[in-house]
DNA sequence: TTTTATTTTTAGGCAAATCTAAATCTCGAG
DNA sequence: CTCGAGATTTAGATTTGCCTAAAAATAAAA
């Protein structure tokens, strides 16, 4: 059985995972602002979670990751990610609030629970703000899906999914004739309330919302 | 705003709230056997809610959750019950399943996200043990709702509510024939599968296996 | 009403996770 | 190649929750 690990031990292997994502060896210091606790601290548990082999640390030399430890890290950053769009599409949150829920919820150990929750949330590989959900086995589609929301100024873009399958969202993508492979060009962004008017298949202008350009993933 | 309790200082509350029901003063010992702990660490633990007024104690005198106590232990007890009800529900647990997941659930702080989860499953009154769920005030149905598995054999019981909208389970009451009002009569129970044999409206005799009997709440 | 048994509390310690301050290591600048 | 700035680790304390063992209080029995 994979041994039991600490709420503390499981914020420092995800804390790691996603430093990783960007500095091939990671440092006592950038893990202790990423945690917003001191070196000294980082030191005193990378002993702990070295000596548990989930993290290969050479003192003085930085650290990454073991086998183990990114297996550990990719199934909490998968209940992270699934609690997260159970969140948005069943109890309302906006993409923005479920962060601090999710960080609490990731912790619950139950692996049946989280398994049973994926079925019920249809085997989602995104959470809502785009970032890959891992699956039961850890993987996940490498790339971030990027939301209208982030498409630049003036680009062509096509929807390739939508973040809910909502019937409130189905109905509306229908009347503005919105569907899979639709390509729309940002035309213009309005900061007042963050709406963006786009083109639609290289004819027709539309307005859309923030709400509804966050739940529109697109590629480029 | 309330303030903030670690996890154990909550299972405290919820302990002595539990013990309460039965004794009118809770003692240390109970108190220690039912956490699985030591007189001693009661003692320290209790010195510490004392201090934040959740619990009325005198030294050697025994000791009672506070108003304030009483309703943070509410609070406790409504997010157990609701979580059980989700795991139900939602996530085919079976209700002798849902325990120990619900104990970690319910220590999930978020109040927004209990009032929506509530919302989401539609303000249930009982969880599937037929206890009650207290709602956002802490008040409550007074009695435990119990179903038919625990009906006396040869006791005639009326339904009174189903456990579940499922349409799975609406659409088998309806070719049983079973609804709000119905009378049936326990004639026997069979250990083998824990099914029983009921006599519904007084005439036609039934079988009814575990997993129906348990959804199906019942007055005496 | 003593004395004994039981319960409860105090005293003193331990392990986890944190901190500050001091010591040690690494690496780039000169 | 040496030195010092910055990063890292060690040392020593603190807090929380728990423990065992001993002392104190209450309750029960003689």
């Amino acid at each position: 059985m994979a041994l039991q690990l600490s709420i503390t031990e499981e914020n420092y292997l995800k804390a790691i995972y996603h430093l990783q994502q960007t500095h091939d060896k990671v440092s006592t210091n950038d893990l202790a602002a990423s945690l917003h606790t001191k070196a000294a601290s980082v030191t005193d548990m990378l002993k702990k979670l070295s000596q548990k082999k989930l993290v290969d640390y050479e003192p003085y030399m930085g650290f990454t990751l073991s086998e183990a430890g990114l297996g550990t890290a990719l199934a909490i950053i998968r209940k992270h990610r699934l609690w997260e769009f159970f969140l948005v599409e069943h109890l309302q949150f906006g993409w923005d609030e479920v962060h601090a829920v999710a960080e609490e919820l990731e912790h619950i150990t139950s692996t049946l629970l989280v398994d049973r929750l994926d079925a019920f949330l249809g085997y989602p590989k995104f959470d809502p703000h785009g970032d890959p959900i891992p699956d039961i086995n850890g993987k996940m589609v490498l790339l971030k899906q990027i939301n209208l929301t982030d498409a630049p100024l003036q680009h062509t873009v096509t929807v390739s999914s939508v973040g809910s399958q909502s019937t409130a969202l189905l109905e509306m993508l229908k009347t503005k004739n919105i569907l899979i492979g639709t390509s729309l060009k940002v035309v213009e962004r309005f900061a007042f309330d963050n709406s963006m008017d786009v083109e639609i298949n290289g004819g027709k202008h539309l307005n859309i919302s923030q709400q509804l350009a966050q739940t529109l993933f697109v590629t480029i």
